[in-house]
DNA sequence: GAGACTTCATGCCTGCACAGATTGGCGTCA
DNA sequence: TGACGCCAATCTGTGCAGGCATGAAGTCTC
């Protein structure tokens, strides 16, 4: 599938920036851009302007298109996080997404106790009967796909576009979890319960008792993830604003 | 102070979509913006691609520019996110980013307490010692710069990139709920007293205790700012993705 | 209704002029 | 002699104008 120029240029260039072939503090020329790709000037400043906007590089005159560093990328922007998590930094970003994931998901799910419509609230529980169904059969890759729903469900049902938003990323998460092998062989039964349990305190729209359950499945998530990557360093940014 | 044209198209172009002067579905020309800003393609082009890359429109052959509703919107792009909070969605805006501030800041915190380099607690201190006596003398202005600082400051402590790049527009919220007038005459003594105590926590690597002062610090916050724009509607995706 | 044809806006390329930042040379002065 | 300041050359992104290629939408025919 050959994308259009321009976003090839974007992924060559964005890829190598993030996962450290170009350093940060790195000048680039325009005009080498074009001769490597073999396009012309317009993909590759169009291209710029974008990788620019997430915070990658700046472009300034007499100078040509500096690299920046870690710091200065936007952590947020998909393709930022889809270029962390192919690449070496792989470690550091899931434990970042899991630790917002820990913080996030038990307030989405007090909020979607208070304010989601019914759809959701049948969707969840239909979810949710379906993972326990997967899960005690040992389908590990639809159980996958089922938490991926359910918890991208629970995101949406909260009504905060924010939180809504992070499902991608968030499933992308859990996808690297399991590829790295650091789920049980089955789920937990707890873990099943947990999650049912999340769907029926918001379906009976019981604000507290969501924000509890889902905090327990958080509690065993962070238990997971976080163990294995405490040693990858942290990035500090400037105390000094 | 002219920027560039490209700033000022994405400017012009981008505010009006998120306002809502260009309603969803719309469908523009390149031509047409050409002449309204009386620039030439390459800058109108450049402009379309890094609005295209925060989801506010797509562009299509044969149809133009087609102009994206708010669910496709990236929520965490930076110009969004300032856009919303200039225009008539600014209440909407608020109570998102407060409801991620509830969730994310007490997890920053214990984080923050685990990981804190020394110069982050030296530093948080202080700040919270002048928080008190801006608060007690009734400077508002201060304090209201201090707590800004105070709040980026645990969020950069906590080592996670995502949390502290939050920093900037918990930044506009804070300037936005004193704007609107929604903080007290004076602090209270109790929020000057959390404050401290997140300080204490963090700098004695607390972290149950730093997590349990902010929550005091986010609940009455949550309590001030989503009381206020509970009626602004919610925005539900489609159930099914 | 399926397929071929026309249409038309974006995708992509190229040449040119301009603006502004860096560099180095030049002259001055201590 | 050496350090400083000014100015001009130079280099690179910014913006402009125009061209052809592409492919999706709509239309027409069978």
């Amino acid at each position: 599938m050959p994308k259009s120029l321009h976003q090839r240029a974007i992924e060559h260039v964005g890829s190598r920036i993030v996962d450290g072939s170009i350093p940060a503090g790195e000048v680039i020329l325009a005009a080498e851009l074009e001769s490597e790709l073999g396009v012309s000037r317009s993909v590759i400043r169009e291209a710029v302007r974008v990788l620019a906007s997430a915070g990658l590089v700046v472009s300034t005159k007499r100078v040509g298109i500096r690299v920046l560093g870690p710091e200065d990328w936007n952590p947020f922007d998909p393709l930022v996080i889809r270029w962390r998590l192919a690449g070496g930094g792989q470690g550091a970003q899931l434990r970042s997404l899991t630790e917002l994931r820990v913080a996030v998901e038990p307030m989405a799910a007090e909020l979607a106790a208070e304010h989601a419509p019914a759809e959701f609230c049948g969707e969840l529980l239909n979810l949710a009967a379906r993972m326990r169904h997967a899960g005690r059969s040992g389908d590990l890759g639809s159980f996958l796909e089922l938490d991926i729903r359910f918890h991208a469900m629970v995101l949406a049902a909260s009504g905060n576009e924010m939180f809504a938003n992070l499902a991608n990323p968030i499933a992308e998460t859990l996808r690297g979890r399991t590829e790295l092998g650091l789920m049980p062989e089955r789920p937990h039964e707890e873990a099943l319960a947990w999650h049912q349990a999340v769907a029926d305190a918001i379906s009976a729209h019981e604000p507290h008792l969501a924000r509890e359950s889902m905090e327990l499945i958080m509690r065993r998530t962070n238990q997971e993830i976080c163990g294995v990557w405490a040693h990858a360093p942290r990035l500090f940014p400037q105390p000094r604003a």
